[in-house]
DNA sequence: ACCACAGGGTCTCTTAAAGGAACTCCAGAG
DNA sequence: CTCTGGAGTTCCTTTAAGAGACCCTGTGGT
């Protein structure tokens, strides 16, 4: 719903939040990553109004995260993953490893990923890109970059 | 606002929603996770409607995400991170990761993470927890795991 | 003993977004 | 020349977010 729009405040989850963060974004998102790339099959398999998934699809399509591709003379399109859209899909790794860690229960997780690199199944682990080891939320100190606070104006945020 | 729940589908990334995909929950656990934890200092810092914030506060703890701890006789409360929770950030950090590249513009990143181990300023990377190599979008592939479709009269999802 | 204060909510009202379903538009098949 | 099926669009109803006033309860000062 989101009246708040959160991407002026000078916070990068925020502005994340800006591009995926309204309700079934992710999944669309999902859908689009394992090759769901169809209104109506995206519509099918998600239950989505149709006036909700159209509202998602144009706006990820205006955030750089989809691309549409014709697939016919008719405005008929695919849509696909940029690059954008592609490293976002890093979000919904994290998001499968914790929701099948803690949400999954006696079923276990619904679906597996195998690693192309080393052919077992496995999970996503957080790393340090200097060091290479583990980075964890207690592994960190947060310090102000340059964009922090950028409208002295403004009223809050972090 | 998310008239529809997602926990109930087959998917970790939509039982993940169910917990943190409502607006402002993940700023929430950001809030709390930098040390802001009483609801005055979030409502204040976040500029949130109280109502909605004694809303997000309360499932959040339902959800085991967050802890309340009395600081008064009265009943005053500091929220402070679970396991659980503290695992969540993981998916903040990641998201600080993606807006910091794609988001910041020129003014550069509003925070930055020093890593304790190594001291350095440097940011998330995803890597296989089997064998150590990076593990992104297109390096793996899905596979049904043993969760799959729990409810065979369900309609959909994936 | 009394009053003002402050933290932490609760209530109410308005506005806008999600759900649901019907309707439209158009190209190709038969 | 009508039928069908994707992809939207429109309309209506329900519900959540935003905004701000109001309330309740210890406490500290006088």
């Amino acid at each position: 719903m989101q009246r708040t729009q959160f991407g002026a405040m000078a916070c990068s989850i925020a502005r994340t939040l800006d591009v995926i963060g309204e309700p079934w974004s992710p999944l669309v998102l999902r859908d689009v990553w394992v090759g769901i790339n169809r209104f109506d099959q995206m519509q099918a398999d998600l239950g989505i109004s149709r006036k909700v998934l159209t509202e998602r699809l144009d706006h990820l399509v205006e955030e750089g995260v989809l691309e549409r591709h014709p697939y016919d003379r008719r405005p008929r399109f695919e849509y696909r993953l940029t690059q954008k859209g592609t490293e976002l899909v890093d979000l919904l790794m994290v998001m499968t490893a914790w929701g099948d860690k803690w949400l999954a229960g006696e079923a276990g997780p619904p679906v597996l990923y195998r690693h192309h690199a080393c052919g077992e199944i496995s999970s996503v682990d957080l790393r340090c890109d200097h060091c290479g080891e583990p980075m964890h939320a207690t592994d960190i100190d947060p310090l102000p970059g340059p964009g922090a606070a950028p409208v002295p104006a403004a009223v809050s945020e972090a």
